[in-house]
DNA sequence: AGAGCGATGGCCT
DNA sequence: GGCCATCGCTCTA
């Protein structure tokens, strides 16, 4: 997926309207990537922005795989390497439009909304049942994977949202209109 | 609808 | 010791 091989803040935005797939031993979820964050080496909000470190690692190794972070002390998040090796670069992905397995995710999720299934980073981890295991994991093919599905008509540009430093960049993109972003 | 805040643990200075 | 790429509850309106 050569989309992935360009910088990060290309990469986020061909990323959206991807179908992001896992096949787990209960069963299969799917959702559409619809709200998208990109992050390099030279933005202090990365977790790169310090070179590599322990927790960081997969981010400076190769396109394609899933950088999976634990943070507040309770809740994981999902990155998609991006760039060439030892760039350090990556695209969080911060909403899906569920698709597939919605009474699994219900049941992951403990929530009665649709709406509140996966719109958001932790939330739409613990709605695929991802977990730190998958962090390093190939996404191209595998039991977690990307495959293209429908181009969106519309993106936007914004703010990224729960960061302090480098607040001003417009490194958040989402598809206009999408009920399942989590922040317009 | 929106602001405030507690939960909870690993990582960095 | 402080800070988080968060979530969900509670309070005010």
């Amino acid at each position: 997926m050569e989309e992935l091989l360009q910088d990060a803040e290309v990469a986020a935005k061909a990323l959206l309207g991807y179908r992001l797939i896992h096949d787990s031993p209960k069963g299969r979820t799917a959702g559409i990537i619809v709200e998208t964050e990109a992050y390099t080496a030279d933005d202090e909000a990365s977790h790169t922005f310090r070179g590599q470190t322990k927790r960081n690692s997969v981010m400076f190794g190769p396109a394609g795989h899933a950088y999976i972070y634990f943070t507040y002390g309770m809740h994981h998040c999902f990155n998609i390497v991006t760039g060439s090796e030892g760039d350090g670069q990556g695209v969080l992905i911060r909403a899906l439009e569920p698709v597939e397995g919605l009474e699994l995710m219900h049941e992951r999720r403990g929530v009665d909304k649709v709406l509140d299934l996966t719109n958001g980073p932790a939330k739409l981890v613990e709605a695929m049942g991802i977990t730190p295991q998958d962090s390093g994991a190939d996404v191209l093919s595998g039991s977690l994977r990307v495959e293209p599905d429908n181009k969106p008509k519309t993106i936007v540009s914004a703010k990224r949202v729960g960061i302090s430093r480098a607040k001003h960049l417009k490194r958040r993109f989402y598809i206009k209109g999408n009920s399942f972003v989590s922040k317009a």
